[in-house]
DNA sequence: ATTCATGTTGTGAT
DNA sequence: TATCACAACATGAA
């Protein structure tokens, strides 16, 4: 799940702020019980993570690769895309309505206020967010590959390979290529749109319609120039990268007009 | 039935 | 010490 669905959830989770948990259950081996009785102080997403704050603690979650979360408000669904049959790992019921959330990480942070220690300089979709920032960091890494770099939950908080590819694609950079083989205006450029197709992503994600808006990750022909789309894994965190061949074929001359 | 993937963390080897 | 390969976790779609 990336920061865009995470930023999501804690938007359609506000109504929760301020309630009361009544009750507690779940699967999960921390200990839920502490939560019983607690007040929702607030609730807030920083890059993939979804905080939870209370008074003397917060609750963190991380939902890797196959969580989800689903919520109903009075008694109708909130947010969810279908109902689970399984156990969550951890569920929180009030008087107006519960959150159920699956297949995650969940975590105690020993603070009263979680908020304070997070980066949102970093966090793709905070309005608090630095492009200028993002550069800076970018650029200390010369030698690290772009795919990998996009990656970096310390440059791009919420970035997830879905994202990595699509932007990738959008500036038609090669996902193997160096820092340093990128020309700076171009890098400023591939930051700007990796906000932007964030954006884009919480837009359609909301709707349930993100796929239909993809045009590379999983899909077979580049609908830019009809070349079949490559994919291999890519840099030291080996995640798949999905990419057309023939507009990113890495050679940065073919995007500057000739003006000699 | 099997494989793969919106991801991270920890362990043990090199 | 740093880096790496691999395991573990967990679900649903292709």
């Amino acid at each position: 799940m990336e920061g865009p669905s995470l930023y999501l959830a804690a938007n359609q989770l506000k109504p929760f702020r301020g309630k009361t948990v009544l009750s507690v259950s779940g699967n999960t081996k921390i200990e839920k019980e502490r939560i019983l009785g607690k007040e929702v102080k607030s609730i807030f997403s920083w890059g993939k993570h979804l905080i939870i704050q209370f008074d003397e603690f917060a609750l963190r979650t991380h939902f890797l690769l196959f969580g989800a979360f689903e919520a109903e408000l009075n008694h109708s669904t909130l947010t969810g895309d279908y109902k689970r049959a399984y156990t969550p790992r951890l569920q929180l019921d009030f008087e107006n309505g519960n959150i159920k959330l699956f297949s995650c990480s969940v975590k105690f942070l020993e603070t009263r206020n979680a908020k304070a220690s997070y980066d949102f300089t970093i966090d793709i979709m905070s309005p608090k967010w630095s492009p200028d920032k993002a550069f800076d960091s970018i650029s200390s890494k010369p030698d690290a590959l772009i795919a990998d770099v996009l990656l970096d939950q310390e440059i791009f908080a919420g970035v997830g390979n879905i994202i990595k590819n699509e932007v990738l694609w959008r500036v038609r950079i090669h996902p193997e290529t160096k820092v340093k083989e990128i020309p700076p205006s171009q890098l400023k450029e591939l930051i700007a749109e990796t906000k932007k197709f964030s954006l884009l992503f919480y837009k359609w994600r909301k709707v349930f319609q993100l796929r239909k808006h993809l045009d590379i990750y999983q899909k077979s022909i580049c609908p830019r120039c009809g070349a079949k789309v490559k994919r291999e894994k890519t840099g030291k965190r080996n995640r798949i990268s999905h990419f057309c061949p023939v507009c990113q074929m890495g050679d940065e001359n073919l995007d500057q007009p000739n003006l000699s």
